[in-house]
RNA sequence: GUGCCUGUAGCUCAAUGGCAGAGUGCUUCACUGUGGAUGAAGAUGUUGAGGGUUCGAAACCCUCCAGGCACCCCA
């Protein structure tokens, strides 16, 4: 094995094992998406450099995205976040779009950044927004569509927290310790950061701005008043929403949240386990002006994104993920031997005929070794056509659960497994058994 | 880009300078028309790669490669 040719850093297989879980994970990012009355979108994975340039941070352009040439000697870049696509997207049709616009998405990004534990190189993301409003309400909608992704996992308020609060707010109490404004962006940088670091390297780096020690005592006090967001209005109105819309449980104030990128300029919210364990599990916020950097209209807008490789280690965590590969839906169809394998495969095409799933196993090996297939393989049901049945126009379905096993005609048969199915068509109604 | 740690069977790991092992998985058989258990037998290694030290290296030293973790940045 030594000389397999390896993947590329940072980059993950999914292997049906996995792929198990990837689709339910997507299934519920797209229910938590359709029960609010959002509409799926995508844009291409290959974009231009210009359109990072105009938008994104210089460091997430310059430092982590993927840039080469392609044949033709121009620049592309591997997508490293949506939002400029999505820009982009809405820019070259803001006049025919009607506004305002649910928008959602869940597709593969790319950044140059050195793997670690929550960091891959390519990951899956989920991106959703809500364009061309201004209202408060937009911003808990869409703290309200994580909270109920979050509780529709299986993870408790207990667990994880989506932790608000607002720049506009912060930004006014700063003002008021006398702290000069061109200082701002960078305090609120080291805001964002005050976990990350030992305290007395904060604050000695905090001085290092320019801030005299009563203000940065003054610092210290907001940052560990955790009833401030009664000052700010919005805050209000924005919590009292969440509370009408159920999720009050899933949602806390807390103002250490900034959000590293500069375009938020208002609300801003992130999911945090409550041990603090992991990274953030996800980000968004309120943001003024969407695709005015592109060349269209200014437009406000919410939304968040919320990586795959974070979530998948908390919910790995607490065990919320299905663990096994089922074939549960479908039937497996042995063949008993070399005189008979016609009718196996006749069966089979039968089967799928009547809309049930059939799976034939390819060699003619010992019945042993195709039961210990199916098996292994997660089916519940497996079907025997051997000389004897063939004979009286029978089959034999053995439940490989229960271990028994009934003979009966082939109507019989379709009719057995058309009402299992109609059963697990009930089931899988269910959220949680996506 | 900076720093620290780790590479041994498919997987998880042991062997700390002296014959490369265990558990698990895998294959076969007990069981020639019936799978999960049990028992028996069997297969599997360039010890990440290359070089050096040594009578002798999986182990010690150097270089490279790969992986992990932290910083940076962020989903």
């Amino acid at each position: 094995m030594a000389n397999v040719i390896r993947s590329i850093k940072g980059t993950r297989d999914f292997y049906p094992s996995e792929m198990v879980k990837r689709q339910w994970l997507i299934g519920h990012m797209r229910a938590a998406s359709e029960a609010f009355g959002y509409q799926p979108y995508d844009g291409p994975c290959l974009e231009t450099l210009e359109l990072y340039a105009a938008k994104s941070g210089e460091e997430l352009v310059k430092e982590q995205a993927f840039v080469f040439e392609d044949r033709g000697g121009d620049p592309v870049t591997l997508r490293p976040e949506l939002t400029p696509t999505l820009a982009r997207m809405v820019a070259e049709k803001e006049n025919e779009l009607f506004f305002p616009l649910r928008w959602w998405s869940f597709g593969p990004f790319w950044r140059y950044e050195r793997p670690q534990k929550g960091r891959t190189r390519e990951f899956f993301q989920w991106n959703i927004d809500l364009i061309g409003s201004e209202s408060l309400l937009a911003d808990a909608e869409l703290i309200a569509v994580a909270a109920t992704f979050l509780r529709n996992v299986g993870l408790k308020p207990q667990t994880v927290q989506l932790l608000v609060n607002d720049r506009r707010l912060m930004e006014k109490q700063v003002r008021k310790l006398g702290i000069a404004s061109e200082t701002l962006p960078d305090l609120l940088r080291m805001i964002d950061r005050l976990d990350r670091q030992p305290g007395h390297v904060w604050d000695e780096k905090v001085l290092g701005l320019g801030l005299n020690r009563e203000q940065l005592k003054g610092i210290r006090e907001l940052l560990g008043n955790k009833e401030l967001w009664r000052e700010s209005e919005e805050l209000s109105t924005v919590f009292t929403a969440l509370q009408e819309l159920g999720v009050g449980e899933y949602v806390s104030y807390d103002p250490k949240i900034i959000r590293g990128l500069d375009y938020y300029t208002g609300i801003v919210f992130e999911a945090h386990d409550t041990k603090d364990e992991f990274r953030a599990i996800l980000g968004g916020g309120r943001y003024a002006n969407l695709v005015g950097d592109v060349g269209g209209k200014p437009l406000p807008g919410v939304g968040f994104a919320m990586g795959d490789v974070v979530i998948n280690l908390v919910l790995e965590k607490y065990n919320l993920i299905p663990q096994h590969l089922e074939n549960s839906d479908g039937v497996f169809v042995t063949i008993f031997d070399e005189t008979t394998w016609k009718s196996s495969l006749e069966l089979a095409a039968e089967l799928r005929g009547a809309g049930i799933e059939a799976t034939v196993y390819p060699d003619f090996d010992k019945l042993a070794k195709q039961l210990k297939y199916a098996d292994r393989m997660g089916f519940t049901k497996a079907v025997v056509v051997g000389p004897e049945e063939l004979v009286k126009g029978e089959v034999v379905v053995k439940d490989l659960i229960s271990r028994e096993q009934i003979t009966l005609d082939h109507a019989k048969l379709i009719e057995l497994l058309k009402n299992r199915f109609v059963e697990k068509l009930v089931v899988q109604n269910q959220p949680n058994k996506f």
